[in-house]
Formats: structure tokens, C-alpha cells, sequence
DNA sequence: GAGGTATTCAACCGATCGGTTGAATATATC
DNA sequence: GATATATTCAACCGATCGGTTGAATACCTC
């Protein structure tokens, strides 16, 4: 098993296309074609960067005809958002904590003496 | 010039490995050797890793000895949060645009009798 | 059914990635 | 100075990644 859904949706917005892309779904729903007007590069290519995010859960698709229109799963992005949360909190707690540890310090044990 | 900070904070959490010892070193501080312990591979190998996240504004290296400690500096973790908070927003009010708009029609117009 | 449009599949290619081994560097200890 | 510990550097390797081209599929229109 290469990744666990974590694992690809970060994978997944490592790339600065893929970004650009959600930041456009996050707007409008877009097909494939449009979606890669603005690039430099083949819509096959676009077509490969629409899987990445439909197989981390970023994406789904629908059909219009031959058209299948790519929409944004926000709800994915709180996968995110909970992990970084969770240790950004812990981080800043255990900060926090070391303030706590040094002003509790008896005054005759000052760590750095003023120079 | 390969990758944008954003670019590089999420292809470095995109790593099941690299994950492990960021919510590991929101507990404490830890040496190389530290947290190479619980994986099975060599320290180079998580030295290169830690040197991933260094890059990416991650961890802050200092010195103690031969040791060079490796500090979680949580900071960065907001760029993310940021950007994808700006995405799952726009997307969420976009939703309850079109909820408004189903609310809006008209009576003679019901999209679907119930079966 | 012929032709156009939208999309994907398949094979290929160079670059990067995650790992290895082996040698080098830095610091402390005897 | 010799030895042990902690870390990194350098070269290599197979796998994945981001892109290409070319052919296939699906749907609409005439």
C-alpha cells in the first residue's frame, strides 16, 4: 500500500499545478479542456493532475455529453487541516509550557546573567 | 527554481515517515539518532529526511556537542493552513450560493416529485 | 456512417525521490 | 594521539513523477 488518504492529498497539493487547479474549482466547476487552457502543456498531462486529485478524494466528475466536469470535495481538506492542527496545538502547548518552566525558576538559579 | 515554500511544506508532510517524526518532535526535541530509532532504516537515511524538512522551514537544527537536536518549528504549518482554510471556504460559500438559488425557485418548478 | 469534439489509455523519457553503502567530518574521552 | 559517538557527504540504484506523443474511446451532429 504506497499511501494512506493522508499521504495523498498532500502529495497530491505538492504540486504547484494541482494548487492552481483547486484554487480554480474552488470557484467554478471546469472540464478538462478548460482547465488546461491556461497551462503549457497537453490536456493529456491536465487529464493525469485531474486523477491525482480525484484519487485523493480532492475531486469527482460527472458527464455532460463528452463532457465530464471536474468539482471540488471540499470536505477532504479537513483531513488536513485536523492533522496540522494537532501538532501545531501540541507544539504551541509545549511552548507554552517552557514559558511556565522558566518563570517558575527560583530567583537564584537566573539561567543567563545580564552581560 | 523548483519549489515555492508552499510547494515544499506540503511534498515534505506528503511523507508517511516525515509525518511520524513531525507529530513525534511536537512531543519534544530529538536527535537524529533519536528518531532514527523506531524505523527500519539507517540514519543517513533520516537525516536526509530531517534535512527535507529543514528546507522546508519545518525544523530549526542546534548544536550540543556531537548532537545536533532537532526543533519542530510550527510556524510554518499556518502558510498551510492558510491557503487550503482560503479554499475550503470559497468552496463552502459557493455551496450555500447554490443552496440559496434551490431555495429561491419558484413553486411550479420543483426539480424532482418525490417518488 | 462520416466527421468533429472531449477525454482517456499506453508507451516512453528524463528528473526527482527514498533508500542503500562507504568514506569523511566533528566532538568528546581515554 | 587513539578511540568511540553523532552526523553528514558522495555515489549509486530502482521506483515514482511530470511530462510527451500517438492511438483509442465516447458522444454529438450532419
Amino acid at each position: 500500500m504506497p499511501g494512506d488518504a493522508l499521504t495523498q492529498v498532500f502529495a497530491a497539493l505538492a504540486d504547484p499545478v494541482r494548487r492552481d487547479m483547486v484554487a480554480r474549482l474552488a470557484v467554478a466547476d471546469a472540464t478538462v479542456n478548460e482547465l488546461a487552457e491556461p497551462y503549457a502543456m497537453t490536456v493529456q498531462a491536465v487529464s493525469k493532475h485531474v486523477k491525482v486529485l480525484q484519487t485523493a478524494g480532492l475531486v469527482s466528475r460527472s458527464r455532460d455529453a463528452q463532457r465530464r466536469p471536474v468539482h471540488l470535495e471540499a470536505e477532504v481538506l479537513d483531513l488536513m487541516t485536523t492533522w496540522i492542527e494537532r501538532y501545531r496545538l501540541l507544539a504551541e502547548e509545549r511552548f507554552r509550557r517552557l514559558d511556565d518552566v522558566l518563570a517558575d525558576l527560583p530567583d537564584d538559579v537566573e539561567p543567563l546573567p545580564p552581560a
